[in-house]
RNA sequence: GGCACCAUAGCCAAGUGGUAAGGCAGAGGUCUGCAAAACCUUUAUGCCCCAGUUCAAAUCUGGGUGGUGCCUCCA
């Protein structure tokens, strides 16, 4: 498989470090509200590769962080009169409400910093040791210049970093390049004691600390939003390589934004969607088709009609599912499997190993739903439907289009309307069939009649 | 100021040198009493503009135009 990796500007070929296992960490949500449809993307994409690497055969260790200690919780806390913990815990429910509409899977391991302060203590120590952190005004704070590479992820050098940089007020830090490690606690704010006075963990170390515990001191693939190169992602390359010699992350992956109006959307923007506002108008599944139909390192615009259009593909997906179904239960035994299984599947194969191109690997699904209704058309039999029913399901599985229509029962009132409807047209009474179907209708109840017999869907 | 990215039909979107995938929407058709589903046909002599390289350019080079992101909390 070719990654494009941040690091070297280029599609790599990925070699995991354990033959057959794949160690990866992404970057998770900051809890303190909703997530915006903005931070569903790098939800669904890499829940994609999770999954695509999984479908291959390999073991996957997939490591996602809560960070549930921060200033934006602190003030959301304050304006709740509630505590940090309770914020906390609140919108981590939340966010798996979110995350299971999209069929986003749990983790490996979904830790949260609260929970590691010990080893991000144990971190910050090792880099206070060897010279690169220091202790000033109650704060600890990494010494950015020190670390010869920094910049190396974010492809700036130090010196058009600082250039860049606004002019910090504070004579704290010794170089405006330095980094919070480890933060002081203000009268009234949660704290932990440390050997450096009561506080808290500073961002970036939360992660650093995460993947070593979870993963070990050297992952395979390390991903997140385009936004977190700079500082976020830098900043854990310097301290997890300073602190343990030895290289962070192999491969980095970065998500592009969903915009509106062609503008990022961010909640410092403050124009942004909810998942949970798009997926009460229009269902979860629209916004993770919406997230696999074009290559993750391109920008999305978002917009109503882009949602409608995802609604509407996806019922093309779903309605071939439901006539393999249909076709199965009247299908006669026995038959062959058709070639064009098993081509469908590499040509999505093929997509997928190229950078995780799931707009093409969306096209190869696309074909195969054609060959099936073709083959349907023309009497499949049972062995051939069941082919097609597995490799539908893995496919769309693997981009977590998981097919949930659930096999619903019908009223004995309205089962007797339809077996009604069925004698009068074999009486060739049409104008009472078509009486009873306009009833079924009003019911929710859309009729299709097919070779295999009739056929009912809600509307 | 520094560093990057993007521009393909009405909409979404693949395609990094060999003559424009796929989806949605639209149009026409086949089949079916009607309907639905499905299938077939159709919708960019052209990929922001101008030069250049090449037998050959959406793709490479140079120059424009328009838009975006990072450099500060952000997915």
């Amino acid at each position: 498989m070719r990654i494009f990796n941040t690091l070297t500007r280029q599609k790599d070929e990925f070699k995991p470090i354990t033959e057959g296992e794949v160690k990866i960490y992404a970057c998770g949500p900051t809890v303190y509200n909703y997530i915006h449809i903005g931070n569903a993307r790098p939800l669904c994409v890499f829940d994609t590769l999770r999954r695509y690497f999984e479908w291959r055969g390999y073991k996957v260790n997939f490591v996602q962080n809560f960070t549930d200690i921060d200033d934006k919780l602190i003030k959301r806390a304050n304006e709740e009169e509630t505590t940090v913990p309770d914020v906390a815990e609140r919108y981590i429910k939340e966010f798996w409400t979110d995350a299971n509409g999209l069929n986003v899977k749990k983790a490996t391991v979904n830790p949260r910093a609260t929970e590691n302060i010990e080893q991000i203590q144990g971190i910050i120590s090792a880099l206070m040791e060897k010279g690169y952190a220091y202790e000033s005004g109650g704060d600890v704070y990494y010494r950015a210049t020190k670390f010869k590479d920094y910049g190396k992820l974010s492809h700036q050098p130090l010196e058009d970093l600082e250039a860049g940089a606004r002019i910090d007020v504070t004579e704290i830090k010794e170089d405006p390049m330095d980094f919070c490690l480890w933060k002081g606690a203000k009268p009234g704010e949660p704290y932990w004691d440390s050997p450096w006075g009561k506080g808290r963990p500073g961002w970036h170390i939360e992660c650093s600390a995460m993947a070593c515990r979870y993963l070990g001191k050297t992952i395979d693939i390390h991903c997140g939003g385009l936004d977190l190169i700079f500082p976020h992602h830098e900043n854990e390359i310097a301290q997890s390589e300073a602190a343990n010699g030895c290289d962070f992350a192999h491969y980095w992956m970065h998500n592009g934004f969903i915009n509106v109006d062609n503008h990022k959307m961010s909640k410092s923007l403050n124009n942004f969607f909810t998942v949970r506002d798009v997926a009460e108008k229009f269902g979860y599944e629209p916004i993770r088709y919406m997230m696999v139909s074009s290559q993750y390192r391109s920008p999305i615009n978002y917009s109503v009609e882009v949602i409608e259009q995802a609604k509407n593909s996806l019922e093309r997906l779903y309605t071939c599912r439901d006539n393999i179904d249909f076709a199965l239960k009247n299908a006669k035994d026995g038959g062959e499997v058709p070639a064009f299984v098993e081509q469908r599947k590499e040509e999505f194969i093929t997509a997928m190993e190229d950078d995780l191109n799931t707009a093409d690997a969306l096209a190869a699904i696309f074909s195969l739903v054609r060959d099936i209704n073709t083959a349907i058309a023309n009497g499949a039999e049972k062995t051939a439907l069941e082919a097609f029913a597995d490799m539908f399901d893995q496919l769309t599985g693997v981009l977590g289009l998981v097919y949930n229509r659930k096999e619903e029962t019908l009223d004995s009132e309205i089962e007797e309307l339809i077996e009604k409807r069925t004698a009068a047209r074999k009486a060739k009474d049409f104008k009472t069939a078509d009486e009873i179907r306009q009833k079924l209708k009003e019911m929710g109840i859309i009729l299709e009649d097919t070779p295999q017999g009739v056929k009912w869907t809600r509307s």
